[in-house]
DNA sequence: CTGAAAGCGCTTACAG
DNA sequence: CTGAAAGCGCTTACAG
């Protein structure tokens, strides 16, 4: 059942039945023939073909979501939220949303137009981009591209891009810690080099002691190779062996803090009582750990929904110029610190 | 850029290049014409339009995600282990896959024909899709198309489906709680006026008791509206309000389980010295919660995968009948009972 | 092994 | 307000 057998049973001309189906449309059928036609489109179910529409209006209405090829991605509560976000922003547009996901031995040879053209796309939201930075790289190049990153930020990036600012969050957890009177605070840190979030977390700490007055050692410090859990108990336990723990460890996220809470309490070593846990990004199961951890909160759902909308506008062409939107984050107070 | 623009660069034919371009046509093109061609498509970077393709195959390559449309879907640990599968599964397969997102108000009035036509996708796995009963309903009648369901089975489902089977999972569960002398036993039941999964659940609990001869006793169970945390806290808190407290509580599944213990902390009632709990599902938070939960594990992500294949299968033809694969569930002993 | 041509099912100027 | 016709970019019998 296609348009022109619509347009047979009903007596009208294949144009006539397009019409119809454009709610763009309305004004441009008469009543009359609107009804009659209408008519025999419910009796047959007729549901255009999406493929020759695509084909006839160079759209597919489909939008990429582009993530590493990885089933963890779907694991991390980050993720969670953000989809969580996109979902309700795809909700109100007829957009679908294609799942794309990017493996690491093809992410190099890959021109984002070649992507959005191999899974037939508008437009594309990037979550974990830095992980596909060879791809990505281009869209700096080709910023009318309809492209909309997430997080990540950093100051050379001119195209779209949600996101949310670390500074404001560290800040809040050093003014907490310092109002605590905790004097030696330590940091277990995220993989600086790949990650400019975790640069930044690192940095705004710095700054952060010092505006308190509070002393920084490199000492009270560990390094994560990744952001995960297992990255965080194993830094966990080198820091425990050479010894030097300060009062409270502020993690770079809270993966890395759960996993460092796994560790300590594996050794029996209480929390907060003998050391104090800060997160950041509030996933959660963060209400969970016990103790509930004290963390930042991203507003991670706000920020996808966002992308999304961001998104449409540059498909739709009612944004023309790259659109950088700022989040901020916040401080939830729970047990761990 | 298009085939035409290549064949012409290349001075052969469309249909020469749309060859080349199929992977499944190897023999069909000489190597030295294959290797001219081949060399334009490298320099113009040129990726056939998949609108196109699919107008003539007929045939999309991507297969449809469906679940109901809801944030909190993407929240539940339970179709994380699905989701993760089903992503493990594609990534062999260079099938796309969209994610179709049902509205409880559209479900009603669609076909599953349409929904296929309308998202332009060869087959669909549903999750969740006892929340969208009648539209599925149809996939008895037409059990030809490319669809499979996942968990929720019932005895009269002839279409493809993959699921855990709950009987095995609640009887290891009773005998183990038989086996540490526990004599009340309740069970926060889950909707089993919705879900084949909750009523076989409670059915299985009751067999397995009797199969120990411990005593079965309705006041020793509540019962719960849906299967989230939210339900599971509110239906203890009926539950303590009323008395009647077993030693023990099995739950339908391990959101409800955190939503009881939750409550039950709540007012200081220690797990598992003074009541035990048990859930079912070993979502990734069980191992996280104070006490760890005791659980049962059904192994997600393998029936993502299984699912995927399956469909692929059911989309290439070869199998023509559906096809149902059962899976065995496990239990895991914690730290709740 | 290669090409000319029909066809997939729509949309959209254009003409009336 | 309606229709005839060209066009979107592929694939695939068919013929050679």
């Amino acid at each position: 059942m296609n348009i022109r057998d619509i347009a047979l049973k009903a007596k009208v001309s294949v144009a006539t039945v397009s019409r119809i189906m454009d709610p763009g449309k309305k004004g441009l059928v008469s009543p009359k023939t609107r009804a009659k036609v209408e008519k025999v489109i419910q009796k047959y179910h007729f549901v255009p073909n999406r493929s020759a529409q695509a084909l006839s209006k160079h759209s597919t209405h489909t939008i990429g979501m582009v993530t590493p090829f990885s089933p963890e991605i779907v694991r991390s509560p980050y993720f969670e939220g953000l989809i969580a976000g996109i979902i309700e922003g795809i909700k109100p547009l007829s957009y679908d949303i294609k799942w794309i996901m990017v493996r690491d031995d093809e992410a190099g040879g890959l021109k984002l137009n070649d992507l959005m053209q191999r899974h037939a796309v508008d437009g594309m939201v990037f979550l974990a981009w830095r992980l596909m930075a060879e791809l990505v790289k281009e869209i700096e190049k080709r910023t009318h591209l309809p492209a909309v990153l997430i997080n990540d930020y950093d100051a050379h990036i001119r195209s779209s891009i949600v996101y949310c600012d670390n500074k404001p969050g560290m800040k809040q957890i050093c003014a907490f810690l310092a109002a605590k009177n905790y004097s030696k605070i330590g940091m277990l840190r995220g993989p600086e080099n790949v990650s400019p979030d975790a640069h930044e977390r690192y940095e705004a700490f710095k700054a952060g002691l010092k505006q308190h007055k509070i002393g920084f050692h490199e000492k009270y410090t560990e390094k994560c190779e990744r952001f995960d859990e297992q990255s965080g108990f194993h830094a966990m336990e080198r820091w425990y062996e050479r010894g030097d723990l300060p009062q409270v460890i502020v993690c770079a996220n809270d993966d890395l803090a759960w996993g460092a809470m796994r560790f300590l309490q594996k050794i029996k070593v209480r929390i907060p009582e003998q050391i104090g846990i800060v997160g950041y990004d509030d996933a959660p199961r963060s209400e969970w750990t016990h103790p509930q951890l004290t963390t930042v909160r991203q507003p991670t759902e706000e920020m996808g929904k966002a992308a999304i909308e961001t998104l449409i506008k540059l498909i739709s062409g009612k944004d023309r110029k790259p659109v950088q939107i700022k989040f901020e984050p916040q401080l939830m107070i729970r047990e761990s610190a």
